[in-house]
DNA sequence: ATGGAGACCTTTTTT
DNA sequence: AGGTCTCCAT
């Protein structure tokens, strides 16, 4: 295909967008406007003009994104060039020039990359080697700190020296984080490892000190796109500022209505102020929707609206008007599940919809439970994505430790994971002192290891034997690694470690061993399939001749994410994710759960303007993943905590305009599809669903929906308890009738008066508090 | 060293 | 509620 062809199949502004390949660009791509196209054709067109692929820099937000975005460009140009554009996650792309250089910024070549738990245990190890107290110095909070430091460039030292920072980790009652941080790094660095954060902060590091590195990266990446721009935090900003500065040929492209990733230190000012960086840039607005019906697209301009920093646009489409949004509510998470599964079994039986074009998203992890239980309960088929990853398993993370240490010896959390694993009698007494004593001698772990009698590691000689015997088995595993690929390192690893024998002799292992298998499937798959291409360090040329070694399939790994799971199409399974995770994707059916006060907005967003305006851009971004037909849901009560929460509905859907609602609407309640009956549950949606604002006042002013209480179960509720119920307030029970199904409490409200309940029905809720005014 | 009972903590979102 | 961690008994 040429130029002119591939110009021919977009609309004015896409085709504006495409071909301004010189000078600094900022494409505003509003949801369903096609950007994923722009991207690809802008690349396509590039090449067709002669741009040398490898001068060629383009930055995604998964791998996933990447390796699409690769082969549509292949097929567009039709030759292999596509292949040796420089593209990939800011992660993998730095990474792997970190390692080319790493001699430069005091690492070396075969550096591992700590993940998210890897970084946690270091600092738990720290916390407790500096007797601290882990109650107060929470490994989270820590980690968030040192996170948002590196996020914005900041060096322990610079943080040992920033008095705000300090002064803030005074007031929370942590006044030694720095002294952690100075540590954690130290320890990173003797273990020759990096964690997320420091692949982006070392890359700013090696253009900042050295010039020769600045200016041989300036003149290689003489084109550079970023994706998702409105997501790049303050250290990813800088390095594409210093590599664009030279030449300005930045293409960025992003929507700030979909910046979800401000709490990981994304800064949506990055897209905001991108003119005021390069004044002489161009502005580029794709508005037109293709993707969804003219419901959705109003709906989601009404409730972006409500948000006060924004780069005007209006998104618009001339697709159909299309099915209103359905708003159902529901008595309990159970009760929610079931709604949402009948309205796929609906949509399944009716309009014979695939399973793989519904999705259901829900603000966190956790809610994917009940509507998993009711999913399989009721035999549709469904996968989930996120949640936790294979890769973050214990048996595969043991594995993966005793690769990682024979690519790096100094590598300490895989060290510390595995030195007894399969059990060979070393302790955590032993651990302890050797890991002491190389503190001690400013020495790595390793070398102790190694040397146990020259380091004078207190512990008896059979001790110092098994240490050694171990390292010896580490270095036969490296002595293979030059001749072996991934996977034949893998299965040797496997069975050489202990680790097939040991999970073999527990018959209730078997899953584990399954897993592990997968895992060699996968090393398998990655040594015979794998297409990683490898550039010439010094031109940035492709050099054809891959070899899949185990460094390389461990480094492919190290940033794999759950959205970069292979996609499953054609797999005829609704899929359920996070909101997160759903970025980027197209449903035809889409179901948000959980649209309640505390959840979605979620408790923590709720006190600043600022975090609620980014849960809102995430209900933007839910609300845009549909195509054709929308359902929001929201349930009254949920389990948290072990305890039953009342939830009121999520501010949000106030924000939508009823124009765009469907009409009174049963929600499915108790058994759901085939339950009639749904007392005190009884709800409605669509036009009847009553603006917070239009609500009587509540019977408690101060009355928190997250603390109310749990509902009373039938037994409980005896002559003299003092409940609440959800439509009538306080009240204080009187009588009970009945027996059975028929069981009745007589209760007085305190504003209604008596009313006679039928506890079959009726959730009775005793207060926390144990009802005190 | 191993396993079981109980305490305890959790829930944002993820490269 | 459920999973993880800790401590104690074996």
């Amino acid at each position: 295909m040429n130029g002119n062809n591939i110009l021919s199949q977009l609309n004015d502004s896409q085709r504006a967008a495409v071909q301004e390949v010189a000078g600094p660009v900022m494409v505003i791509a509003g949801a369903g406007s096609g950007k994923t196209r722009v991207l690809t054709y802008r690349i396509a067109y590039m090449l067709e003009q002669g741009i040398v692929p490898w001068r060629i820099l383009a930055l995604t937000f998964t791998n996933k994104a990447a390796r699409e975005m690769t082969e549509r460009i292949q097929k567009l140009i039709g030759d292999g060039r596509a292949k040796a554009v420089q593209m990939g996650t800011f992660h993998s792309v730095f990474l792997r020039i970190l390692r080319t250089e790493a001699e430069k910024i005091g690492f070396s070549r075969s550096l591992t990359v700590y993940d998210t738990d890897d970084s946690k245990s270091l600092l738990r190890n720290i916390i407790k080697e500096m007797n601290l107290d882990p109650k107060i110095y929470v490994v989270n909070f820590i980690l968030n700190r040192i996170s948002a430091a590196k996020s914005n460039l900041l060096s322990d030292e610079d943080y040992a020296r920033n008095t705000e920072a300090k002064q803030y980790d005074k007031e929370c009652g942590k006044p030694l984080v720095s002294e952690i941080f100075t540590r954690y790094n130290k320890r990173m660095h003797n273990a020759n490892a990096m964690d997320f954060d420091d692949i982006l902060y070392y890359m700013n590091v090696l253009l900042r000190d050295h010039p020769d590195m600045l200016f041989k990266y300036q003149n290689r990446f003489q084109y550079v796109l970023v994706d998702e721009y409105q997501d790049t935090n303050f250290a990813q900003y800088m390095i594409i500022k210093k590599i664009a500065a030279s030449h300005h040929n930045i293409c960025v492209v992003g929507d700030d209505a979909q910046s979800i990733y401000g709490f990981r230190g994304a800064d949506i000012n990055n897209i905001l102020n991108f003119k005021r960086d390069y004044p002489e840039a161009k502005l580029i607005k794709l508005e037109q929707n293709y993707r969804s019906t003219q419901n959705i697209v109003n709906a989601a301009n009404a409730v972006i609206k409500n948000n006060n920093k924004q780069i005007p646009k209006k998104v618009w489409t001339e697709n159909e008007e299309g099915t209103p949004i359905s708003v159902l509510q529901s008595g309990t998470e159970n009760d929610e599940a079931a709604a949402v599964c009948d309205s796929i079994f609906e949509v399944e039986h009716n309009y014979h919809v695939d399973y793989n074009d519904i999705a259901i998203l829900y603000r966190t992890n956790m809610q994917s439970r009940a509507l998993e239980e009711m999913l399989m309960k009721r035999h549709i088929p469904y996968r989930i994505y996120g949640g936790v990853s294979f890769y973050a398993r214990k048996e595969i993370k043991d594995v993966l430790a005793y690769c990682r240490l024979a690519v790096n010896h100094y590598d300490e959390e895989s060290l510390r994971r595995v030195i007894n694993y399969p059990l060979r009698g070393i302790g955590d007494t032993t651990v302890e002192r050797v890991v002491a004593c190389a503190n001690e001698h400013n020495a790595r772990v390793w070398d102790v290891i190694e040397n146990p009698v020259f380091f004078e590691v207190p512990v008896n000689g059979p001790t110092k034997e098994k240490l050694m015997d171990f390292a010896n088995k580490i270095k036969s595993f490296t002595a293979l690694l030059a001749t072996k690929d991934a996977y034949e390192m893998g299965k040797h690893i496997v069975f050489a470690s202990g680790i097939a024998a040991a999970l073999k002799a527990d018959p209730s292992d078997k899953d584990r061993m399954d897993n592990v298998e997968e895992l060699l499937d996968a090393m398998k798959d990655f040594s015979e399939n794998a297409e990683e291409p490898t550039f010439n360090d010094d031109t940035g040329e492709v050099i054809e001749n891959f070899t899949p070694t185990l460094d390389r399939f461990l480094e492919s790994v190290a940033l794999l994410t759950d959205a970069d799971e292979k996609d499953s199409e054609e797999e005829h399974k609704v899929k359920l994710m996070t909101i997160h995770a759903a970025k980027g994707l197209e449903f035809d059916y889409v179901y948000i759960t959980g649209l309640e006060e505390n959840l979605f907005p979620s408790a923590m967003s709720i006190g600043s303007r600022r975090e609620l305006e980014e849960e809102r851009r995430l209900f933007y971004v839910a609300i845009t993943r549909a195509k054709k037909v929308l359902t929001i849901t929201h349930a009254q009560t949920r389990y948290r905590f072990g305890s039953m929460q009342f939830c009121e509905p999520s501010r949000f859907l106030d924000e939508i305009p009823l124009s765009c609602q469907k009409t009174l609407r049963k929600a499915s309640s108790g058994k759901g599809l085939f339950s009639g009956k749904s007392g005190a549950g009884e709800v409605y949606s669509g036009k009847t669903f009553v603006p917070k604002s239009k609500l009587p006042a509540k019977p408690k002013p101060d009355f928190s929906a997250s603390s109310v209480g749990r509902i009373a179960t039938p037994p409980e509720i005896v002559p003299g308890l003092r409940i609440y119920h959800l439509k009538f307030g306080y009240g204080t029970v009187s009588k009970i009738d009945g027996t059975g199904e028929d069981r009745k409490a007589v209760v007085n409200f305190e504003t209604l008066g008596e009313k006679v309940l039928l506890l079959k029905f009726a959730k009775l809720i005793i207060p926390k508090d144990g009802g005190k005014k």
